[in-house]
RNA sequence: GGUUCCUUGGCCGAGUGGCUUAGGCACUGGUCUGCAAAACCAGUUACGGCGGUUCGAAUCCGCCAGGAACCUCCA
């Protein structure tokens, strides 16, 4: 019984309800990273929304393929012929084969996506694995007549598309406004026309990655590698294309240009683009150098930074706002984030002490339903877990004894619970605690410990069971004291 | 300069015409507790400014102020 899905199509400025091409299968593909650089803050944005989508997908009982590209190859400095590409140019930096720089940042990606139990997608292709599928394309476009080369380069004729197709859907922008405001970048352009972009560029003497072609020794354009993979993999139309705001124009606009000559239609049906996040009011991003690592937000290792935060909080925090907004970075907003997170994995670990009753004064099933079909309200994660904190307060008053609950609703209870916050929100548990410590030794010694500060508190000897509490509050784990008896926390 | 978008209570962050007291964090009072913590109950503070449309606007329109993104690689 999947619920309607509505989805913010960048394309048409509106939600809509999402219709697969094939019924029930999807077909994803979103923007990776560029491997340059250690994954940062910014990274997590779109990994975790489109996780998020993919979870709620699957649960849904749709067969999604979702590809996520690795950007390895391509991508200029800057314009004109003396852009290098940031891969070279890191490697020259570090003196490093460009392979072997892409290898490093690539791991490290991964590495820190699982961390934040970001899924791998079902495929993630490689550009510079791809060039000769990118040389067909090209192929393709200048046989139809929308590209030209010049001096060893293919560009894209944008003018002339324009003339047949809108340059400018995705973006809104129209291409007489784009050629009077183009800044005069090199007088000495091979383009035909400023708003012209690159499928292929003929390589400088000095640039290390290069590949051979009819037109030069080279490499592909910025944009292709996305049209190309994404139809090899997804085929010439598919359903959702996703990506962060920034690369709305040029690089979305781009590629379905090109798509669109090659295939003679446009590659997706949904565009969804997820917000930046925000420090200081300003994008976190390379260009500002503004942006803080994963590693460093982990370990707390950033002059901006008041603590460490886990790979949860990070999660919780990026949930916990809409991902067609702006998300401003903040210690304070970050604490929060960790002690909300915190009192919600606390309910769900108390489910397992609920005793079921006779009937039931509370409604789980309208909790849910609220819960789910706000995830279907183009994935307004902030609302569902609002509902989730509700749930909470259903689960805590049960174990207050102000609520009772049946045993169905309470099989309905924790299924509803686990089912959005581990499968779909893909949250994870990272309190320790006498439910789930993982070590059955440390417990049974905390149990002797908690018996022995009972047995100091039976005897009236304040003074021993303080000390036990403080002491142990000293190595990080607290006591929580309750009408049946202690039970220990992990911090 | 062009295009697009944003401005909600102490902080974060939802909400797009009429009961959302959204939710989280913080704060205040109470219950529980040997004391505390946790938990529970109750409560406080809001819709950038000025006009307009409407029976009615945080929500639609206009203007103003402030901010952001994109126009060059960027998640």
């Amino acid at each position: 019984m999947p619920i309607p899905l509505f989805i913010y199509n960048t394309l048409s400025r509106s939600k809509e309800e999402f219709k697969p091409l094939i019924d029930n299968h999807v077909g994803l593909y979103v923007c990776g990273p560029t491997v340059y650089g250690d994954p940062h803050l910014g990274h997590s944005r779109p990994a975790i929304t489109f996780d998020l989508l993919t979870r709620f997908l699957k649960h849904q009982d749709y067969k999604v393929r979702y590809v996520r590209n690795i950007t390895d190859v391509g991508h200029l400095e800057s314009d004109g012929d003396e852009g290098e590409d940031k891969i070279a140019k890191k490697a020259q930096l570090e003196q490093l084969e460009p392979m072997e720089v892409v290898h490093y940042y690539t791991e490290r990606y991964h590495d820190y996506m699982q961390m934040l139990n970001v899924n791998s997608p079902s495929i993630e292709p490689r550009a510079s694995g791809h060039i000769i599928e990118q040389q067909e394309v090209i192929n393709s476009i200048i046989e139809k007549g929308y590209a030209y080369e010049s001096q060893g380069s293919v560009y894209f004729d944008v003018e002339k598309y324009n003339n047949d197709h809108p340059y400018g859907i995705l973006s809104g922008r129209k291409l007489e406004d784009l050629l009077s405001n183009t800044r005069d970048l090199d007088g000495q352009s091979e383009k035909r026309c400023p708003a012209d972009f690159a499928l292929w560029k003929k390589a400088a003497p000095e640039h290390i990655m290069r590949w051979p072609s009819k037109w030069s020794d080279g490499f592909p354009g910025w944009h292709l590698e996305c049209s190309a993979m994404s139809k090899k993999y997804l085929g010439e139309q598919f359903d959702i294309h996703g990506g962060g705001m920034d690369l709305l124009f040029p690089h979305h606009e781009c590629e379905i240009a090109q798509s669109t000559i090659d295939n003679g239609k446009a590659p997706a049906n949904y565009w969804m683009h997820n917000n930046m996040i925000t420090i200081d009011g300003q994008k976190m991003g390379k260009s500002l150098g503004n942006f803080i690592t994963l590693e460093e937000l982990f370990a707390g290792s950033h002059p901006k930074l008041e603590q460490a935060y886990s790979p949860m909080t990070i999660r919780f925090f990026i949930l916990q706002a809409h991902y067609r907004s702006t998300l401003d970075f903040s210690n304070s907003a970050l604490q929060a984030s960790e002690k909300g997170l915190k009192r919600l994995m606390e309910a769900i670990q108390n489910m397992g002490n609920i005793e079921a009753s006779e009937t039931s004064n509370v409604n789980i099933d309208e909790l849910k339903q609220k819960c789910f079909t706000a995830l279907a309200d183009d994935l307004n994660s902030p609302i569902a877990i609002s509902y989730l904190f509700d749930t909470v307060k259903v689960i805590n008053n049960i174990l207050a004894g102000n609520n009772t609950i049946s045993n169905d609703d309470l099989s309905e209870l924790k299924l509803f619970m686990n089912t959005v916050c581990f499968d779909i929100l893909g949250l994870e548990n990272e309190f320790g605690g006498s439910e789930n410590s993982g070590d059955s030794k440390i417990d049974d010694v905390m149990q002797l410990i908690i018996k022995l500060r009972a047995d100091a508190k039976s005897n009236k000897d304040w003074g021993t069971a303080d000390k036990i509490r403080d002491e142990l509050a000293n190595i990080g784990i607290s006591i929580k004291d309750g009408k049946d008896g202690a039970v220990w926390e992990n911090n």
